[in-house]
This record gives C-alpha cells, sequence and structure tokens, in this order.
DNA sequence: GCTCGTATGTGCATCAATGCACATACCGTC
DNA sequence: GACGGTATGTGCATTGATGCACATACGAGC
C-alpha cells in the first residue's frame, strides 16, 4: 500500500477532535497548537481527500457526508492507538496476582485460553485460575473477578464489556445426512435426533432448542451440559444439533442445516465488578481477551 | 483522549514499511525520502513507544517485541486508511481509458495477468495492455504507465513500490537427474548443463549465472530469453537450471538442486512516474496487483 | 589483509510546517 | 448604530523536519 497516498492520520485525528469540540481554537488549546494550524490542516485534509469535510453552521462545523466517513475512520485510529499507548503502560508494570475468570467451555477453550496462554507468558507472575461453567451471569460474583457470559444481561451493579457475537446453527454429519435425509424446512426438523444442551441444567435460555418456537419438538434428543460433548455426537451422527458456529465452520465433518432459515445469534459478554475493574491483571485480561476476540472475528462470524 | 500524548501513526506506519522490508534504504526508496529519514522517525518513535522497536539481526531488522505490538497497531491504521481511501475512489469513479503496463513474461502471466483479469471484469470500460520483457528499470518511461521490474531500481524522478521478493533456485528434471546424477556441492554444478537467461541479451544481472561466484561456469548452457523456455528446457532435462521459484515449486517434473545451499533471493518493484500516480486506473492495477501477490505469497515464498 | 559494496549514522544546509501579529467577519449587547 | 467579544483567515518570522554530503561499520570476495 503506498503510505504517501493514503490521507494523513495526524490530519483525521484533528478532524475528529473539532467535530467533537466545533471549534477551531477550543482545538487549539485541547492540542496545544493554534487555531492558524488547526484552520490549514483542515485545509490540507480536505484537499487530500478531495473534498470538503466540515461546513459552517450556527453552533460551529458540522461535518459533511465526506467528513463523517474520515471521522470515523479517526475513531478507528484513535482507538488503536490508545490501545497501543495502554499495551505500553500494562508493559511498564510487571503484573501478578491471581485472576479468576468464569467462562462458557466453548467459548473458553478457544478464545479465552490463548489469550490467558499469551498473557500469562509475558507476565509469568500473573496466576490465572479459570472456570468453566455456561451460567447466566450472576448477581454475586464472589470469589470471581471477571465472567465471560452469553446472552442477556441484566445486572445492576457491575459493568458489561460486549466481546462479540457468534451464531448457533443447526448441523449434522455428513454419515447422518445420507442416511436420513435432511429436513427441507425448520417443520422438518422435528422428525429427526436432536442434539443440544441439557434442558433441566439449562441456565441460559437462548442454548436451548425451545427457545424459539422457530425449532420444534424433536423425535429424539441427545442432550449433552458439554459443547464439547455436543459436537463430537454430531460428529458421530447423532442426529441434528445447534451448535457455536466457530467449533465446527470449515469442518468437512460438519454440514450445515438450513443455514439461510435458522441461525441464532449471541453475545458474549465480559462482566466485572467496578472494583475488579481497578485491578491492573483484570484490565490486562480484558484487553488481551478483546484482541484475541477482534483478531479471529471471521472465524466468530464465519 | 489526549491526542497529543499518543504515538505518531505516521511513525508507526513506517515502522511497518521497515518490518516489511527489513533495510532503511529501501523503505525510503518506497516512500519517495532517505534512510536518514527513516532512522530519525524509527528513533523519535522508540522515544514515544519508551523502548526499542527493532533489532539487528543477519537479515536485516527485526521487530522487538515491543515492536511487534506497534507493528499490529499500524496495521490496522493501515487498513482503516485503505477503507478510507477506497471509499472515496468508489464514490468518484467508474475506472475507464487504458493502462500500459510492462513486466517480465514470467510473473507477468502468473500474477500480472489474473489480477488484471480480475479488474476488467468489475471496470469493463478499462482497456488494458501488457508489455512481456524482461527488462531493469528504464530511466524513460515513456508510453508506459507502470513498470513492473526485477532487482535494484536506481531511478530518480519516479516511485518505486515494493511488490514482493521470489527466489531463484536450481532445478533439473528427474530424467536428467537419473541420468547424470546431481550435484553434491555448488563447485559440482560446474560438471552440468547449465539452462539461465541469454548471458548477452541479459539487462538484469541477478538473472544470470554470473551474479555470483557461488555458482561456477558451467561445462555447457542452454540459454533463452524467455522464462518459459528455461523452464521447458529443464523439464525435458537439458540441464540444471536457475529458475524462478514460483514456476515450478511443487512441480513433480521439477527436482531442487542443491536446495539448502543456494537460493537467490529478488524482489519485484512496480515503478511509475509521478503523474502516472495521480491516475486512478494505475492506482487501481497498483492495489489489484498488490492483492494478487498478498494473496498468493505462499506461492513465491515457497 | 585489503578492497569494494552496502547499510546506517552525523553534521550542516534547505525546506516545510507552525507560531505570532494582525485583519476580517459575525454575533450579541447597549 | 457603535462597541466588545469571539471565530476564522493572511502574511511573515521562527522552528522543526528533511535532504545532502560525508563518515563509519560490516560483510563478502580476492
Amino acid at each position: 500500500m503506498d503510505l504517501r497516498r493514503l490521507p494523513s492520520p495526524d490530519d483525521l485525528l484533528i478532524l475528529l477532535t473539532v467535530a467533537r469540540l466545533g471549534r477551531f481554537n477550543a482545538v487549539a488549546e485541547t492540542l496545544g497548537t493554534t487555531h492558524t494550524t488547526i484552520s490549514r490542516r483542515i485545509l490540507a485534509l480536505d484537499k487530500q481527500l478531495g473534498g470538503r469535510t466540515l461546513e459552517r453552521s450556527p453552533h460551529g462545523w458540522e461535518l459533511t457526508q465526506l467528513g463523517a466517513s474520515a471521522v470515523t475512520a479517526a475513531e478507528t485510529i484513535e482507538e488503536t492507538l490508545g490501545s497501543l499507548s495502554g499495551l505500553i503502560r500494562q508493559d511498564q508494570h510487571v503484573l501478578s496476582g491471581l485472576v479468576r475468570i468464569s467462562t462458557s467451555d466453548g467459548f473458553g477453550s478457544e478464545f479465552v485460553t490463548p489469550a490467558l496462554v499469551r498473557l500469562q507468558r509475558q507476565h509469568p507472575l500473573l496466576n490465572v485460575e479459570m472456570l468453566s461453567a455456561t451460567r447466566k451471569v450472576s448477581q454475586n460474583r464472589s470469589g470471581v473477578d471477571l465472567e465471560i457470559v452469553v446472552g442477556r444481561t441484566d445486572v445492576s451493579n457491575a459493568q458489561t464489556i460486549f466481546l462479540s457475537n457468534y451464531y448457533l446453527r443447526l448441523y449434522a454429519s455428513p454419515a447422518y445426512a445420507d442416511e436420513f435425509g435432511l429436513p427441507e424446512t425448520l417443520d422438518g426438523v422435528g422428525q429427526h435426533c436432536f442434539v443440544s444442551y441439557v434442558e433441566s441444567a439449562l441456565q441460559v435460555a437462548e442454548l436451548g432448542h425451545r427457545w424459539s418456537a422457530q425449532l420444534p419438538m424433536p423425535k429424539s434428543s441427545f442432550q449433552a451440559t458439554s459443547v464439547f460433548a455436543q459436537v463430537e455426537a454430531v460428529r458421530r451422527g447423532a442426529g441434528i444439533g445447534l451448535l457455536p458456529n466457530f467449533m465446527v465452520a470449515g469442518n468437512p465433518e460438519f454440514v450445515p442445516v438450513l443455514p439461510d432459515d435458522f441461525q441464532r445469534q449471541l453475545p458474549i459478554w465480559a462482566v466485572a465488578r467496578p472494583e475488579s475493574l481497578r485491578s491492573a491483571p483484570v484490565q490486562a485480561v480484558i484487553a488481551w481477551l478483546k484482541e484475541e476476540v477482534h483478531s479471529r472475528q471471521e472465524l466468530l462470524a464465519g
């Protein structure tokens, strides 16, 4: 990529500040420079982008459509730089102590474990305990510094940090499909064996097949509390299973069933009490987890 | 967020280019500046980040851990800026007109052709002329909008854009190996027939066997100006040939000869005058070409 | 060991970006 | 309408970044 042909990231960040403050003088004070320089930099940016990014309004400067696109890019750059700065600040302190994390087993082993291993490699004095449980967010988090939870979060004295969405979709094994065929409609799923979570032990309703009337009662079912068991059951032909996409997408041992008709999107959150969030190790875990999720977003969306 | 406290995004992008190219001089050429400036900017970045981002290695600069974090951030910034640029370009242009490109025949058919075909499929009004010639970068580029050249680029009034490295390695056919055996050392190559470029017509010295004293004078030689002819000659048992890896790697009709003892790395560049680079179609060609090369990097490195 | 080529770093001159003083424009108040 | 305050833009001086010439270091070849 020709870096000289790209808009100046510094100029984009200035535009972002203008968008926030509305006046050149305010921006100049904030950035420790003069309104003259701000004016000139916006002029230069407009030339780079081939149009006006700002227009005058009674309340000060307002973004044009081009300016709005540029500000979106600037926000990404700002966040990227902020993360890098935060990383550096973290690197300057040796992290130690113990962080206890509760997480569901599928997401835990696929995303949380790698992030924590990377973190601990850099901070060997940091001890990590990862408790696997597929549960809804608890009202009382004693003993746990951070919870990774699925679905809705109705909790009042904690902060929720969105990590990502993932998808539950219907899958079967090629052998099962060959032997029993696959349904043509969602109603047809009721004629098949179904693999899912144990309903009586289900804490997160969205993980179960009952959560939506889209899915009929199955002829028979194979239920497990472990998502690994569910995946293995589908792989071995136990039936049609409602599985997290990130565990089976792209694997030829799993055939999507009615992929255009059914999928269920679930958010994953990190939840922590405010006092936990004042801990540098917990903040580090969150940052590294976000990085892990972000860098593998296509697996979660796939 | 205090923007004055953040690392300079421009300096991060320079580090990214250093990480890709490994040498300040190459970066300077690519960015149209001097190695002095690159050196100073890296020094400045190291100060902003509070540590060294690069350390010396036998192959050039290598990233420290801090440098790797910084490069990750730089990649995000680059992509963000690229997306913004792409958005703006989309809004402005249906590509049309004529782009004339000069390129070597092997690389041209393997990488340039597919990229151009894809581009033209999307922009049917765009006409493309691809001139095949294996030459060094010319001082006068009249009639050609873009040159794809191999090896060193010593040119003053044009911009060079690094595309990739590829490798010349020694190969023979299985039949030749059976009949004559293969050498155990590089000196032993002198006892064999050698297939190479026509020395008297050689414009890029690195393509010839003489360029390095590692390769002895051959007993006899088969020389051709067409790399396709060279490949065919080796395939038909004419001798040991110095061939681009991307044309024969993985093909059972070609046996690597002394692969651990000899290889020659060559850079490939796109070169254009500043006024050519102001043309949206030329910019599009460069972008698509880079994408083609990037998405098939393992073939070039293999 | 010597020579050559290449890579990076230092010092000074040059150039581009920024600061400063001032000008112009607009709005609100009297 | 006049005045004061605030916001943005122009021209020239100043400052910081970059280019250029040269120096130093390293590796390869003879």
